[in-house]
DNA sequence: CAGGCCATGTGCATTATTTCACAAAATCAT
DNA sequence: ATGATTTTGTGAAATAATGCACATGGCCTG
C-alpha cells in the first residue's frame, strides 16, 4: 500500500544507493534482482529494502524479485533524477576543479553551465570542460539567464556563508555546500552540507578507541 | 553522568560539526560558548548539544556555559584528532589530486604519505605537494614502510572494490571510499563511504516535489 | 488446473534518537 | 549571605527508524 505520507529521510538516502549497483546490472545477465541480493550489494538489510521501496508503490513480483531496469526507471522518477538539472559552481581551487570535470555528475544529469571565483588571476580562464570562469558579482546575473537550479560552494569556509547568501538572493533553488562549515539559510531553504573532513573524524573516532 | 555505554552514531558526526565554529572562535571575544549559540551556529537544538557532550562527561558551568578552548581539547580527544593521521590516496584523477593538495586536511591532521595510480603514464610525476605517484603494486610495501593508517579510495567506481581489498590486505586500519560504489569488507572493517552524487539527488528529489 | 514454492508487502514489536522540562549548580548584585 | 538569574545535565516522554515474521499472491511443475 503505497503512503503518500511522511518518507523518512535515511529512505531517500538509500534510493541513491540503491541506484548504482541497478545501473550497474543494466546490461547483465538475469534481468530481475531480489530484495536479498541488492540489499547485499548495497550493505542494508532485505526487510529495508522492501520497506524503503514500498512507501511508492508496488514495484517487485511476489516470488519474483525487482525487474531491474522498471526498478531503476521507478527510482529515477522518485528521485527526479530523470531529467537534467543545471548547476553552478563557486570557488574553483582544486576541489572545485575536479567537480566540475567530474563524470560522475555529468553521467547523472546534474550539468555544470557556470563556474565563479573572486580571484582576478582566475577570472576569464577556460576550463577543460569549456566554461569560462566567471567573476563572482555575477552570480545572480547568470544564475537567471541560464536558468540554474542548484549552486555548488566549494570556497574557503569563512567564505561559504557570503557564498550561500549571493546564491540564495540569485534565487537557486538549491545548495550543495562542500565547504567545512554549515552554512545556514532560513525558510527551509534546500541546503545540503557535505564535509568529508566529518568522515574521516568518524574513522578516527573507532580508530582511537580500537587498539 | 558519564556514560561509557554505546554512544549514538550521529553524535560522534555531530561532534566533529561542533568542533568547526569552536575553531573559528578560538582567537575571538567570550571563551565561553552555551549550548544554544553553539547550536544554532550548527544548526541542531541546544538539548542536543548538551546530550552529546554529556556522553563524554560534563564539559560546562551550570549558568556559564563551555569555555572554547577547553571544550575543543576534549572534543579532539574524544575523536582522537589530537594526533596526526597517515593517510594514502589511491587514483590521481581530478578529484584525487584535488584531495591531496586540500588544505582542510592537512590542518587537521591528517596527513598524505603516499598516492598511487594504476596509469604507468601518472606514475613518476612529482605532486605539487610534493608526493610522487606510485604505482598500485606497491600499496602493500609503502602501508607497511611508511606507516600508513587510512587509505583513501578516488578511482572510478568499477576499480573501487578491488583497490578497497588490496588496502585491506595492505592492513591499513580504516579506509574512506569517495568512488559511488559501496564497498564491503567484512570482519567489521572500518569503511566510510562518501558519495556525493547521493546528496545531490537528496536536493533533486526535494526540488522535484516543490513546484 | 491444482498444489508447491518463493520473494514480496506489511502490521507489529523493538530499538534508536530526539525533544522536553526541570532540578542542580554556579555566578552576580544587593 | 541570600536570592535572583542563568545555563547546564539528565531522567522520562515522544518520535523516528529498523527488524521480524508471516500472510499474500504470482509463477511453475506435474
Amino acid at each position: 500500500m503505497t503512503k503518500y505520507c511522511k518518507i523518512p529521510s535515511p529512505t531517500i538516502e538509500r534510493l541513491a544507493l540503491y541506484s548504482r549497483p541497478l545501473e550497474a546490472l543494466l546490461g547483465s545477465a538475469p534481468p530481475v534482482i531480489s530484495s536479498e541480493r541488492l540489499a547485499e550489494l548495497c550493505g542494508v538489510s532485505p526487510a529495508q529494502v522492501r520497506k524503503d521501496l514500498a512507501y511508492f508503490g508496488e514495484f517487485g513480483v511476489r516470488g519474483v524479485g525487482y525487474d531491474v531496469r522498471a526498478l531503476l526507471q521507478e527510482i529515477k522518477k522518485i528521485l527526479a533524477t530523470d531529467r537534467d538539472w543545471t548547476l553552478c559552481i563557486v570557488g574553483m581551487g582544486n576541489l572545485g576543479s575536479a567537480l566540475v570535470e567530474n563524470e560522475n555528475f555529468r553521467r547523472r544529469g546534474y550539468i555544470f553551465v557556470a563556474a565563479f571565483d573572486a580571484d582576478p588571476e582566475k577570472v576569464g580562464k577556460t576550463l577543460p570542460c569549456g566554461l569560462v570562469i566567471e567573476p563572482a558579482n555575477r552570480i545572480r546575473e547568470l544564475v537567471r539567464e541560464r536558468r540554474i537550479q542548484i549552486g555548488v560552494i566549494t570556497t574557503p569556509p569563512y567564505e561559504a556563508q557570503r557564498v550561500a547568501d549571493l546564491l540564495k538572493d540569485a534565487k537557486v533553488k538549491a545548495i550543495l555546500n562542500f565547504a567545512p562549515t554549515q552554512v545556514r539559510i532560513p525558510d527551509c531553504y534546500l541546503v545540503e552540507n557535505v564535509d568529508f573532513t566529518v568522515k574521516l573524524e568518524n574513522l578516527a573516532y573507532h580508530l582511537g578507541r580500537l587498539p
